[in-house]
DNA sequence: ACTTTGGGTTGACTCGTGGTACACCTTGCG
DNA sequence: CGCAAGGTGTACCACGAGTCAACCCAAAGT
């Protein structure tokens, strides 16, 4: 078993070709004549067309995870606050991709709209890590109600992901940031107003160490 | 030619069918079941099965236009605001349906993800007409830039829808109409401020003729 | 009364696609 | 040597979209 890169070409056109055409509009000969493997070989790699979809939506999590990490990271300025904003990078970056055809999560949801398949499972999953880590930098920004701040951050780029789809609007992405700056804004002000509150007079400046 | 209600049903079967279980996950022997007629007798009233996706997506747009306007004339108090602000009662309806799947145009859109075809065509335009009665709300609120405005409302209805079907959260409504309070707060301020301008002091509350 | 026409029926058929079964080949390894 | 992993090819099944031919029946036209 030392290492079998056909699985992993067999995701890697899977996932091209089932982001850009649709799971059920793509067959999986083409699949198979892309990476040039027989049907039979390829039934030794999956159980099933199912099982192939859920492999690449697994890959393309991890994947996201990382680039997440990564751009917060080099695009954040070191401050929670721009680490926070820094998301919407993220979310400019996958917008202005000229094969943009959406969430590719949500695409499979979609395609699987019922909750109690593995695919709608897997992509549920996957936008529940992706909230969790806005919620980790929500929080990094001392906001009183950081899971509320995050959710409606991650509601903002679903609509982001989905209006830029289906409008093909290229102004999107700054329509996503205004509405994102406001709430976040908001959450922001009334840290701000708390430590007013709690050292009346007293404007502490000194928020980064 | 005085009236088929056949060719109805099956719009209504076919609506019915595509959007819970998804358009390429339903058989069109299921939606001829039940109806109760033949393949042969299908397709006399439609060239195919797509075709019966764009009547049924035409039907809704019809149907969502009508509910559209009662709903905000009927919740909105008469007032350009709450008629705006009223969109959103209309979006509470949809997320509180528990057989909710997210927007039926979003869904057909997902799965023919290529701008060029009619599928993906008749979901923007429908979403367009939407947009565009958005608009209008907008600018009887005075508001300085009223499609952008309506563009980010919008923006936040899409994300509602999707962020409701993939999480099941029931509190999505509430998340997204804290969003969009903000965004319409936003530009109503930007109306007042400008009011303040033009006619310091004088405050004109008189735009209900 | 006779025929056309529209909506309907049955049944057999093509074709593409997911998935299976069977027989066989090759390479590496204990 | 012998076995398993990964591969090939071909034949096969089931199912769904769409077609075709032949027929039925009621209402409307003249």
């Amino acid at each position: 078993m030392v290492k079998a890169p056909t699985r992993e070409r067999l995701i890697e056109a899977a996932s091209s070709r089932f982001y850009r055409d649709g799971f059920r509009n793509v067959g999986i000969d083409q699949i198979l004549s892309d990476v040039g493997i027989s049907k039979t070989a390829f039934y030794k790699h999956f159980e099933s067309k199912d099982d192939l979809l859920l492999a690449a939506l697994d890959g393309k999590g991890e994947w996201l995870d990382a680039l997440c990490k990564q751009v917060v990271w080099e695009r954040g300025g070191g401050t929670p606050e721009g680490q926070l904003r820094a998301i919407f990078d993220l979310v400019e970056i996958f917008l202005k991709q000229d094969d943009f055809h959406g969430c590719f999560f949500v695409r499979a949801a979609m395609e699987f709209p019922l909750p109690n398949e593995p695919v709608f499972q897997a992509a549920a999953r996957n936008k529940h890590t992706f909230e969790e880590f806005v919620t980790v930098l929500a929080k990094n920004c001392q906001v009183k109600k950081p899971e509320e701040l995050a959710k409606k951050i991650c509601l903002i780029i679903e609509g982001a992901y989905i209006t830029k789809h289906v409008t093909q609007n290229p102004q999107t992405i700054d329509l996503a940031k205004e509405v994102a700056s406001l709430a976040i804004d908001e959450a922001l002000r009334q840290v701000r107003e708390e430590a007013e509150d709690s050292s009346t007079g007293k404007v502490s400046p000194a928020s980064d160490s």
